[in-house]
DNA sequence: AGCTTTGTTGGCCAATCCGCCAACAAAGCT
DNA sequence: AGCTTTGTTGGCGGATTGGCCAACAAAGCT
């Protein structure tokens, strides 16, 4: 692969990185419903809110998210909408990943 | 969080955690344009084959591609293909941060 | 049967990630 | 000014990831 492309591929990966974590993906989520200050989230995620902090700041850093700061508090938004059309794919990939397995194990699955 | 979110949320972080890695990445831009053993992958990208094998088994795993025999070659391609239309998102979020930072730059030509 | 090609798996070690604590900074309140 | 609330940053251990080598497995050739 050469040195250009490989490059490219880094840029695009940062991204997917930014997104490949639970709490990550959790404040994306709530992001697209509003936008909500460090401190909701922090309560909402409950891990410690420099653990949360840090999180936010890699998701800015990737270019997904912005902030605003309002008195004390500073206000995380969606920079990215187009972010929420691949959770709906990933919803789908999962589905179908549930249903293989239900047809592989032949049993119910409550979901 | 609740558990039983945090776990959805896990399986979603899944699929991003297998997209991001340069290499694999890579792969799911190739297979993309068609289908291709893991020798040519191997070749394209220049790591060790086990590497290579290791990278397939991450993207398989996580139901994005799949594979298929073919006397001694193994043969993958894409699974879901919908994973194509969040890569034009990212390529569109890439293409604003350089401009941001374009436009950054362009407003502190000083020197 | 023996050799080659093609892949996968296990193991080792370096690098990275993650989460908590501590320290610090900024703004509002009493 | 002192205290509180809200966030960020540094740093430390533990967990995970990544890449190479070695070993192994399957299928095709000679």
């Amino acid at each position: 692969m050469e040195a250009q492309v490989y490059a490219q591929m880094e840029r695009k990966s940062a991204v997917f990185k930014a997104l490949a974590h639970p709490s990550r993906l959790f404040v994306v989520n709530e992001l697209a419903k509003g936008e909500k200050c460090v401190c909701e989230l922090t309560r909402m995620i409950g891990a410690d809110k420099s653990t949360v902090s840090k999180h936010l700041s890699i998701l800015k850093h990737a270019g997904i998210i912005q902030d605003r700061k309002e008195g004390t508090m500073v206000i995380y938004s969606l920079k990215t909408p187009c972010v929420m059309k691949f959770m709906a794919c990933v919803d789908g990939m999962i589905h179908e990943q549930v249903h293989e397995l239900a047809g592989i194990l032949s049993c119910n699955t409550n979901d």
